[in-house]
DNA sequence: TGTACATCAGTGAACGCGCGTTCACTGATGTAC
DNA sequence: TGTACATCAGTGAACGCGCGTTCACTGATGTAC
């Protein structure tokens, strides 16, 4: 227990500011939505000076996009691990896939809200458009699995597919994952089970069961 | 032809600022989002003061919360003149229904950006969650409907299917509906086509057939 | 181990901007007589 | 038909605010010698 540690010491530098800022960031976000949040409100909070992010981060739209960035990667990351490369079957690791969608929309809101509702310009943006279609490769990858289970082969395209249960997805988590203010959901009740039983129902209608 | 023209006359009286700011608003909303929207600029395309709004709108929240009344009501209505009483037969109606709603959230995109996407707090205004439930309440009939035609009766609340259909259309409406620069959708193609075939396998996942 | 110095993450004051909103006002309109 | 006047939808200047961003600066750190 020498050096490196938690005691403030001088707070001239602030040790970890570009984390400390992302992490504020994805607070304000949550709260006030992807154009309530401020890059000087942020700076605050995080108790330091409005100039200061501008060592981390080119400009206010450059932090947004770090959130959405980063979000990205773990939400296509996570989405692949739940997959499991379809293991033990098909349905039981896409159901699984679904859960941790909405577990990411929930938990990690903020992220969610910077990906898909705050409008960055994908193409605008350093590797965030593929970041995005990575993230929706996993899903058509889980889609083509599922279609070779169905028993009159493969009516509809993985891709096509993919659009319908992304869709479903989507309106589910923007719809019902947070409690609208004043809006509530009629007849929907947890996620999870508004997404199980969605998708049970879809999958029917392909011919799949599990 | 004598007095009531449009010759500009006198420009004083504006002559239906409220109408000319509603529109001018919609404009506005649609190319900036609910939050770059601006009642300064509103006014200025206008062709008026920035003061002059305050005649007819309490404030910038009022202005907004017009457009989304306004856009639930006409909704509503459009989704119950589309469902024809469930004429000739609750699946043909149902699906006219959906396209209602495509064209909906595509030429009155502003409204349903208002509606769902700028966060506007039910309960704070007068009438509008009284106007999102008469809206969903038309789907809810709809799915009643449609129940009654399945083979095994009606497995699950035609409130959860409500919650089905709902989040399904949002979610196509949202993330294909207008092209976000640089994310395209892939495989997605036309949003009504989109709609008319992720929904044909819901209902046939219920048994309903057209 | 001690000193000189380059590096760089912070400061804090300042800028110009557009915003929402208020205010005393003024010009046009419609109505009473 | 003509005049006086109340009404009210507009003006335009001003306000205070928070924002994004820049700037010359300064304090802490790590490294070379």
């Amino acid at each position: 227990m020498r050096q490196k540690r938690k005691k403030p010491r001088s707070r001239y530098h602030h040790g970890n500011l570009r984390a400390a800022l992302i992490d504020v960031a994805r607070r304000l976000i949550v709260e006030r939505g992807p154009h309530g949040f401020s890059l000087v409100e942020a700076a605050t909070l995080a108790g330091v000076s409005p100039a200061a992010p501008y060592r981390h981060f080119a400009n206010r739209d450059a932090l947004l996009a770090c959130v959405a960035l980063s979000g990205y990667e773990r939400f296509a990351k996570e989405l692949t691990v739940a997959w499991r490369d379809g293991q033990p079957d098909p349905y039981t690791a896409f159901m699984r896939m679904g859960e941790v969608y909405f577990s990411f929309a929930q938990y990690e809101r903020a992220s969610y809200i910077a990906m898909f509702e705050a409008g960055l310009a994908g193409d605008e943006i350093e590797g965030l458009k593929e970041a995005g279609d990575q993230a929706f490769a996993t899903l058509t990858t889980a889609a083509k699995a599922l279609g070779g289970t169905m028993p009159d082969g493969q009516p509809i395209s993985p891709e096509l597919m993919g659009a319908h249960i992304w869709a479903m997805s989507h309106g589910m988590a923007s719809l019902f994952s947070t409690p609208r203010k004043g809006m509530d959901s009629p007849g929907a009740g947890d996620p999870k089970f508004l997404f199980a039983s969605g998708m049970a129902i879809y999958l029917k209608g392909l011919g799949i069961s599990p």
